[in-house]
DNA sequence: AACTATTTATAAGA
DNA sequence: TTCTTATAAATAGTT
C-alpha cells in the first residue's frame, strides 16, 4: 500500500509473498490487540501460512477459553471425534441395560428356585430364562458326553 | 490516527468506544480478508465484544475445520465437555463391569444349588443336573403356558 | 453515514 | 533480514 498499490490476488514470487505475508501478519496482530484495548474486545486469531505454520493470538491469553466460548454459541456439527464418544457412550448405556435386566432374570431365576413358584415373572422374562436354562443344559450335555469319551478311551486302552 | 493519536487504552465515552468498535472491526477483518488472499493463508477470526456479541471471519469458508485443526496441533487440557464425556464413560465401564461380575456370581449361585461347577463333576452328578435342569425347564414352560392362558383368558372377557 | 486531516501501514528499494 | 521512504490505507474527530 506504498509505492504502488497491490492487486488483490496470490502473490506470484515466493520471495515477495514471504515478506508480505511476515509485514501484513504483524500488522493485522498489532490492529486486533489494538482493538482489544480499545474496546475491551475478546480476540482470538488463528493463521495458517500456505505451509500448513500455525501463527495465534489470543488477547485474553487462553485460545481454548475463546473456542469453547465460540463452540456453545454455535453447537453445529459435531466432530467425527465427538460422534464416536456419544456412539460409544451410548453402546455403553445399551450394554449396561441388558446386563440389568438379565441380572434381574437370574435373580428371579433363584428367587423360583428357593421360593417355588413363577408367579411374578412376566412371559418375556420367562422366555429369557427359558433361553439361559437351555444353554446351560446344552453344556451339561456335552459336559456328560466328554465324561463318556473319556471312560470308552479307558475301556478301550485296558483291553490290551 | 487521524485528527489527533489515539491513547492504547480503553475508550471510555460508550458511544464513542462503540464506533470506534465498528470501524476498526471492519478494518481488521478487510485485513485479514488481503493476508489470506495476497499469500494463500488460512485465516480466522472470533471476536467477543464487551456484551458478548459474536463476529467471525474464517477465510477459507469454515471455522469448525480450522478450529479442528488447531486442536490436534495443539492437544493441551481436554475442555470440561470432554472430561465430563470421558468420566461418563468410565462410569459406564466400570458399572459395566461390576453388572457382569454381578452375573458371574449369580450364575455360580444357580450352579451351586445343584450341587457344584460341571467342570468338576462326574457322570452320575452332571445326571442329576441335567435331570434338575429338565425339571426347571419344565416349569419354565409351565408358567409361560400359565401366562399366555391368562391372556387369552383376558381377551375372552374383553370381547364382551 | 459521510467527510477529511492525519496517522499508520506497507511496497519497493537499498 | 532490516532499514528507509514514498505512498496507499485506515481512521479520529467532526458534520
Amino acid at each position: 500500500m506504498a509505492r504502488g498499490k497491490v492487486q488483490m490476488k496470490k502473490i506470484e514470487n515466493p520471495v515477495h509473498r514471504q515478506v508480505t505475508f511476515c509485514k501484513r501478519r504483524a500488522g493485522l496482530l498489532k490492529k486486533a490487540k489494538e482493538l482489544s484495548v480499545l474496546c475491551d474486545a475478546d480476540i482470538g486469531i488463528l493463521i495458517f501460512s500456505s505451509h500448513g505454520k500455525l501463527f495465534e493470538l489470543a488477547t485474553k491469553g487462553n485460545m481454548q477459553g475463546l473456542i469453547e466460548k465460540y463452540m456453545k454459541m454455535k453447537p453445529p456439527r459435531v466432530s467425527q471425534a465427538d460422534q464416536a464418544i456419544e456412539t460409544q457412550t451410548l453402546d455403553a448405556k445399551k450394554e449396561i441395560n441388558l446386563l440389568k435386566q438379565e441380572i434381574e432374570i437370574l435373580q428371579k431365576g433363584l428367587r423360583y428356585m428357593f421360593g417355588g413358584g413363577a408367579g411374578t415373572m412376566t412371559l418375556d422374562e420367562l422366555q429369557v430364562l427359558e433361553k439361559h436354562l437351555e444353554v446351560w443344559i446344552y453344556h451339561v450335555r456335552s459336559a456328560k458326553m466328554d465324561v463318556l469319551f473319556q471312560e470308552i478311551q479307558l475301556l478301550r486302552n485296558s483291553e490290551y
